[in-house]
DNA sequence: CCTGGCACTCGACTGTAACGAGTGCCAGTC
DNA sequence: GACTGGCACTCGTTACAGTCGAGTGCCAGG
């Protein structure tokens, strides 16, 4: 059970040779490139605790060591120090996010300088519909008995759905409706809306009710139980760095889990307050994703969270650099966005 | 030079047994297989000969026979019958894209449906903007300083931007601008939107032109120069099919090529009438995608084209199964677009 | 012009042997 | 008691030789 300072010193050394190296680590290379100041042998004494306790595993009897999901997990709590990012990459920061014209641009830079900086796969949710307000709804007459809803939230997202009308419109009624739900729901939060717009469809005047009856339906449908979330994605072909050895040389599973946006959600969906996560290996849910780690965090303007995003790559990682980045550039997500 | 129908046969059978297989074929193996009437040696000559002419090679010496890029688009050409779709694909395409509620639905249930059905990678275009025309032009005040554009389009696509005004702007004044960019523009196809800006802006009150200008900017930048086209991407964990034997061993270049938007849309971009295009390995102008097959073609409502529609896929592929359902998807989608 | 026969090629597979990185253990030292 | 040097051992990797067989090209004969 205890585990000294220098088991532990070893135990990192292993982690970061094999991240660098991504061959299984031997005693004598260890005590050569880093200063333990005590021999191979008893390097191999502390291995064989360390494998003991399950931290680390030897493919095969005659090879060197390589750590476990668990040994990660270890180096990820106990052992790693968040490394400040370079210059180089504040600057590419800046650089890449300055000029976004709007949300989808946004999203689109981001994650493509995610996946440039920690050269792995890179995922960002946009902001949730479920976490944001109400800013506008815009009725646009298609013909008299067609309606383009379009509804602007705060975070800058625009959702547009076509409403078949149950008869014909005159443009005055369309632009009472279009009073009437703005006055109800503006400014309302989307989680807040299915009682407001049940009370639109009950106020609404005779006239107006069949319209408003069918406009509620669409708007409840789409806003609320299609919790319609987006994600982008980028950086797939850094999936093939490290030639087929990560990933038990099939990309198979991971490029499947990558196509189900429900995975996705649920490993990049920000959860708890703004805490970065890191599942490593099979701590993750997804038998596919069981040979890959994501680091991933929540993002949004001051304080709040109104969405998440991350990275994902093979277990073996560059835990401190991945970390630092995604936190990073989190956070000048959220800075750019509190500027809307 | 002269390839009897005999040649051509083999051709076809080698062809056919490839994409089948993916193994060499040897010439005993393709007279049991199929009903040639002759001996191996016979096969064995005309097989002398395809080679010679550079339709199919030996990937060594004593291995059977591998169709080239030349050898396939022969087979697509003149060797190939459009197959018919199964009852199954036509009742699959139905369901799947029946209940599409908007844009975004349609195009996302296209594309997953084409990477079903054909088990390649899919690639739809969303309706181009430059072959799309103005239904629709919202303002939305998000402050007194700040515009929200919403653009709609007749092929259902939305397109929003935020307007940064050089000065406060008062709600009626906005309500002139919706007006009278609207009688402007409104039907207007994209393409020929410029003048029609640079009209507005001229014709504008002193009160208005400030705003005007700023808004016609971002109108011309949004929607003209910075030619706004979408793309969505599906299957490509479909790659990994047949086992890192096609591609040769690497996927890295075939999904680098696939992050680029600017490649799929050369590859998938309608250009010529409604015909399907079938690229053929080295045919193609990206050196990532040599090794690649790509089958397009044009969608849109009615006879007009509005975006490309396509599958990618190793050369080794079954082009006459592809290009139907390519064609058969496209078709339907059209539909589908004329009736909104 | 087609066919059967035959010699030839060459990759795939198998078995053996040498090599060496890395280990576990143990006896000895500080 | 903790560390170290030494040593026997394991086992994957590499190299090499030999066999097998699919597939070929060519040729003589029908």
């Amino acid at each position: 059970m205890g585990l000294d300072d220098r088991k532990l010193a070893v135990l990192r050394a292993i982690v970061e040779d094999y991240v660098s190296t991504q061959e299984p680590v031997g005693s004598k290379a260890l005590v050569e490139r880093h200063q333990l100041g005590v021999s191979p042998a008893t390097v191999r004494n502390d291995m064989a605790v360390l494998e003991e306790e399950g931290y680390i595993r030897q493919p095969h009897t005659s090879a060197g060591r390589v750590p476990t999901d668990r040994g990660y997990r270890l180096f990820v709590d106990r052992l790693s120090r968040v490394k400040p990012l370079s210059p180089a990459e504040r600057r590419a920061i800046e650089r890449f996010l300055v000029g976004a014209v709007d949300l989808d641009d946004v999203v689109h830079r981001t994650v493509r300088l995610l996946a440039q900086l920690t050269r792995q796969v890179a995922v960002v949710q946009y902001p949730s519909l479920a976490r944001s307000s109400v800013r506008h709804l815009e009725l646009v007459p298609i013909s008299t008995t067609r309606l383009m809803v379009v509804m602007i939230a705060d975070t800058g997202r625009v959702e547009q759905r076509l409403v078949e009308l149950p008869g014909p419109v005159p443009a005055d009624d369309v632009t009472d409706l279009r009073r009437k739900v703005n006055e109800k729901l503006a400014g309302a939060r989307l989680s807040d809306t299915p009682p407001l717009v049940q009370a639109l469809v009950e106020e609404s005047s005779p006239k107006l009710r069949p319209a408003m009856t069918t406009l509620a339906t669409v708007l409840l449908e789409t806003l609320v139980e299609r919790h319609e979330e987006r994600i982008a994605l980028a950086g797939t072909a850094n999936l093939t760095r490290g030639g087929l050895l990560d990933f038990q040389g099939s990309l198979r599973p991971i490029l499947e889990a990558l196509e189900e946006e429900v995975v996705l959600l649920k490993l990049i969906g920000e959860t708890e307050p703004s805490t970065t996560r890191v599942l490593i290996g099979d701590e993750n849910e997804f038998d596919n994703l069981r040979a890959a780690s994501v680091v991933s965090t929540g993002y949004g303007p001051g304080a709040t969270i109104v969405g998440g995003l991350g990275v994902l790559g093979p277990t073996r990682m560059d835990y401190p650099g991945n970390i630092a980045t995604v936190r990073a550039v989190a956070r000048y997500v959220g800075e750019l966005l509190a500027q809307n």
